[in-house]
Order: structure tokens, then sequence, then C-alpha cells
DNA sequence: AATGAATGAGCGTTCATTCAT
DNA sequence: TATGAATGAACGCTCATTCAT
């Protein structure tokens, strides 16, 4: 029931909108009555807070998947792993992401994300720090930042209005060397001219 | 009078949040009646998409001043330029900012984004076409992409989360770093040990 | 419910006339609450035709009863009985009718009415080309027409302000009189001196 | 000034009907101020009354003067003239016409009308009286009540849907000999086979 | 547990009317 | 006298939520 209901709300998000969404349409398209929706969810931010937070969640375990390899291999292929990462996590479900950025107002529902984006940033700033000594940036804090920020605008740019570019892999080349010339600015990274 | 509807509608959105956004709400905060709001608006959304377009139309005027001056300096000097543009144009009117990309659904009001957007990105890339000779990526489109969103994700981000960096310095200083290097990478750019 | 909403409707067209009629009066008449009102009706104007749909159904049906008496009598009974129709369905509900016909501006919900005209013409006109050997008017056509619309406009009037004369059976008396010397001149027909 | 919102109002009236008549939308289409018109009339539904009474009398006067005819003639070219002057009294403005039948709602301003009806009903009874010896109908008034209702109702419908029998004289003709044959029963009348 | 008819506060919007200029 | 910007009560209608069955 749960299932059915927060499948419902993901796809009447997707189709009608924020505005458009509205408790009895979830319930008709679940194929339920507005009296069994309230017996699961007590109103209707928590269907979409906890639609989030599955979304979220999703996207959090495709990323930490390859986020674990960084450790122990060389910063190119750490760097390139964390790009892969950041991409596959935002193919997860591009529609209802979209939806979540595009549409929904932002309260307490997005504390899920904020959390997330916290991890991450803090996982690339302890990443730094143990690799500090062949890279870069002087604060590691700022530098997991921008990091962060980039490859997260990047990747959601790009699959949001830049899909053929993930699919043929040079978006993935690019952003890796635009991360690797800025922590590791000595070495020739990347096919420069 | 348009000029009292649209700063009540901005102090509206901001307090309350969109969806607290009711034309009774803005005519009374505007000290004027309901009826008066609609003899100059024709209905809620073209008050908010008004003042959208006003606010778009500020950061870009701010963002524009400094854009002027990357053709006829260095590379180093011209990426801090954009930079700094960048975080000017995100000061402007940081809440109101917030209020837009977090609570506002987006539909044809955020038409004058994209193409605010879309300005920058192509003048970047006519910028990076220009330099060819002396720039690292061999797709203008794609690094003027990555730049774009880079530049715009950091600067919004510190604006909102961040502020501390902005007023020290630190954000441009490292974000500068952060571009120069990927578009010059044979140069030892920027402040490394 | 679409009953006592109906009901609701009516007594608040009576009462307050077609623009004192609002949604919220006729639901809180019906002792019910806006919202259901428009779980029933999709708007306001479909209460008002619904209405009107009904009330000329029961008025034809009441017309249609002595209407078919016509075929197989005489000419001076077959009159009498239209006459008599004309009145017994203009005394149905001569309040609602009257709102009807007074109050309810007239667009696509007159359309019933129009029908129901029109097909006691056409029965008129059928009528009297089977009769054609002993009536007088040459054109069927158009002395249905004139036979409807004075036998429908006396009635009528006679109903909203000679109440008097439909109960002492003088209106049917003379109505017939005029028909029938209208369609059979060389008769002595009625009470003349 | 009052002459070009009475114009005004006429012209809205017809093209929008009453539900779409507003004070602004007829002073803007008279060319005036709403400030304007409220120093002329004291709210919108005295101007739509003004109208109607002008209408009316425009109507009565164009059919009194063929009515004042009916004395010095015989009855066929009497009952002629009664119904030759119903006609052209419609004909006076039948779209504006049709709007007040149609669309206004009747309350006060209906007095004019109900005072026409029944100066022309009184009319035609005295009429009938004086000529008693060689009229049927033994009760004069509700006789007038039956020619009245029979002659407006018909010119009345002819002009709004059988226009063409307007044109050809038929309608005049048979409308003519239906009242005739009703009054002089016993002379054959009309065109009778 | 599941239903869905019923609720009613509150929304966006209109328009007859006013009144300072 | 003429203006028209300003008014605000009131409309039709929506939708998150409840509760008797």
């Amino acid at each position: 029931m749960v299932e059915t209901l927060l499948e419902a709300t993901a796809r009447v998000l997707v189709r009608e909108g924020y505005e458009g969404t509205t408790t009895n349409r979830i319930a008709e398209v679940a194929g339920v009555s507005v009296g069994s929706l309230y017996q699961y969810f007590p109103n209707k931010d928590s269907l979409v807070t906890e639609l989030m937070e599955r979304h979220v969640g999703e996207m959090m375990a495709v990323f930490d998947e390859k986020f674990e390899e960084l450790e122990d291999v060389d910063m190119p292929k750490a760097v390139r792993a964390l790009v892969e990462a950041a991409v596959r996590a935002h193919a997860v479900a591009p529609e209802l992401h979209r939806v979540f950025v595009e549409q929904v107002p932002r309260y307490g529902n997005f504390d899920v994300v904020r959390e997330a984006e916290s991890r991450i940033e803090k996982g690339l700033r302890g990443f730094l720090e143990r690799r500090g000594a062949e890279t870069a940036p002087e604060d590691a804090g700022l530098a997991a930042f921008l990091v962060f920020r980039t490859v997260e605008a990047s990747t959601h740019a790009a699959v949001l209005e830049r899909s053929e570019h993930l699919t043929d892999g040079r978006l993935v080349e690019e952003l890796t060397a635009l991360v690797l010339r800025y922590l590791l600015p000595r070495t020739t990274t990347g096919h420069s001219r």
C-alpha cells in the first residue's frame, strides 16, 4: 500500500507538477480511496517527503558504491570514479529528480538533500586531507566545497539539458580533467593539446 | 503602484514562501486593495514573473559590467573578472534569489532565467574560441558549459551557505584558480604549495 | 443529494432571483457544504440547466399525455384537448416557470425549451396536415406556428396574471373557440351570440 | 452625454449580453470615463431601465400610429391595422428587443413593459366594446386579453425566428385571418379553400 | 482495514461604485 | 464638469482533510 501510494505520488508529480498533485488524484492513480491514503500518511507533504527520502537514498546508494573506490586508487582514477558516481546517481530517476528540484517548495523536506550533500562534501574533504601531500589546494574544506558543487552542478545540468554528452562519455572525460587539474596542477592531465 | 506591488510581492514571497503568497496578502502588505492589484497585473503569476524578470535583469546588469572586461586582459585577469562578476550578481538580492530558486515552480516564468544563462554560456564560448590558441579544452562549447555551471553553482551555494568565504575573498581566489588551471593547465597557476 | 440540491436551487431561484442565486447560498439552503455541491455538479449553471431540463420534461410529460388524444377525435374535441394540455403543462410549477422565463439569461440552457417547442409545433403541423381536408389554412406549417404561439402565450400569460380565468374554465373555453374558428371557419363554433 | 451612454449601453448589451455588460465597458464604448457615467445615472440598472423605457416608447409610438386607424374603418381593416402595427413595433429594434426579453432579469424595469401591454389591452377592450354588436366574444376583456397575447406572441416569435414570413406578408395575412375569424365567426373571412 | 461522501476555509478574481484631483 | 485610480464585498470554485459506515 505504502509502495503503491508512493509510486502513484511519483507518477502524478512527474505528470502534473507539484501544484497539480492532489491527494485525491494520488489515491485515484494508486487505485485506492483517499481515506486509505490518510491511514498511511498523515498529510500530503509526508508523501512527498517520504518519496524524496527514498529517492535521495537511492541516489546515495548508487553514489556510495563508486565513492568507496576512491581510497585505494591513484588520483586520476579516484576523480574519475567520483565523477562517474555523480553521473550514475543523477541517472537513477531523472524525471523525478527534476520535479523535486523544479517544482517542490523547499522546507523541511529538503533536509534529507542537505544531509546527503553534507555527507558527500565531508567525505570529499576527508579524502582530500588524506591525500594532502599530493594535492594543490591548501584549504581542504574549501576545495571539497568547490569540487562537490562543480561536479554536482555539471552532472545535474547535463542530465537535464545535455544528455548527449552523458552517453558519449565526453562529459565525464572533461569534468574529470577539470577537477584533476585543479587538484594536481603540476602534472599534465587529461587531453591537452 | 507597480513598484509598490512588486516590492510587496517580494516581501511576501520571502516571508511566507510561494504557497503563502496570496493576492490579498500582497495587496494588504502593499497597502492597497486587491482591486488595484488587478488593475496593474492581470493575475497572480504575472507579479511573480515580472519580479523575476527584473531580478534577472539586475543580476545580468551587474554581471555584464564586469563581463565586458574579459576581452582586453590576460587569462588570469579575465577569469578573475568572470568569477567576481558572478559573485556580485548573486549578491544583488540573495533572499529574493533564494525564494525564486527554492519556492517558485518552474514554468514559463523561468524562460528569462534560461535565456540569461544561455546568453552567458554563449558569451563564454565565444571568449574561449577567441582565445583558442592558449586554452587547453578542445571543445569550446563543452568547456563553456562546464565553466559556467561551475562558477554559477559555486557562487550560488556560497551566497546561500558560505557567505563567510565571500567576504574574505577566499572563494573568488580559489574558484579563479580552479577555472584557470582547467583552461591553462601548463602554467603553474594560483597559490599551489 | 442531487434532488436536495436541485430543490434548493429552485427555492433560491424563486426567492432571490437568478442574480441572487449563489452556489454558497444553494448549498446553505440544501443544508450541505459547497464542496458537496461541486461533487455532484461541475458548476453553477449545470444546476440551473439540469433544473430546467427536468422542469421542461415534466411540462412535456403532462402535455404529451393529453396531446395524444388528438388523433381519434373530432376537431372541436382535439382543439380543446390541445388547449387543456397547454394549461395543465403551465400549471405544473408556475413559480419556477416564471423564474426561468423572467430571470435566467438564455444561452445553451434554453436549447431544451427550443427543442420542446419545436417538437410540439411539428406535431401540430403533422396533425393539421392529416386533417387537411377539413381545415381552412392552406399552409399547415404557418398555421401550426400561429396556433402554437397563440396557445402557448395565452396559457402562459393566464397562469402568471389571470389565474382566475384558469380555474373557472373560461380561458380554456374561449381559447378553444378562437383556435377552432381559425381552423374551421365555416362551422359556427363556440358560444357566439 | 446621456444619449452617448445609452447608445453604448445598447451596443454592449447586444454584443455581450446582460452579464457581460459592465459599467466600465459601457463607459469605454461611450468614450467617457466611468465617473461621468455616474454623474448622469445613479447606477447600472438605471441605464438599462432608461434604455428600456425609450425602447418601449419607440415601439409604442410606432404601434399607436397605426392603432389610431382602428376606429373609423371596418373590422377587417381594423384587425389588419392592428396586426401591422404589432409587426412594425417589433421591427423597431429587434436585436435590442431580443436582449431585453432574453437577457435582462425582470424587476421594476419591466413595469414600463407591463404598463404598455396593459394600455394596449385596455385599448383593445374599448375597441371591442364599442364594436360589441358585430363581434362574437361575449367577454370583451377576455377577448382583448386573448387577441393581444396572440398578436404579440406571433409577431414577437416571427421577428425572432420566422423573419421570412414577415417580409413576404404571409404572417400578417394569416394572423389577420385568425383574429378576424375569432371576432367575426359568421362571415367567411380570409383565404379559405 | 478500507471507503468515499462530506466538509469548509480560503483561494484568485470581478465589477459596481466612490472620490480626490 | 470630467476623470479614472482605487476600493472591497462577494463571487465561483478547489482541495487537504475527516469520519460515519
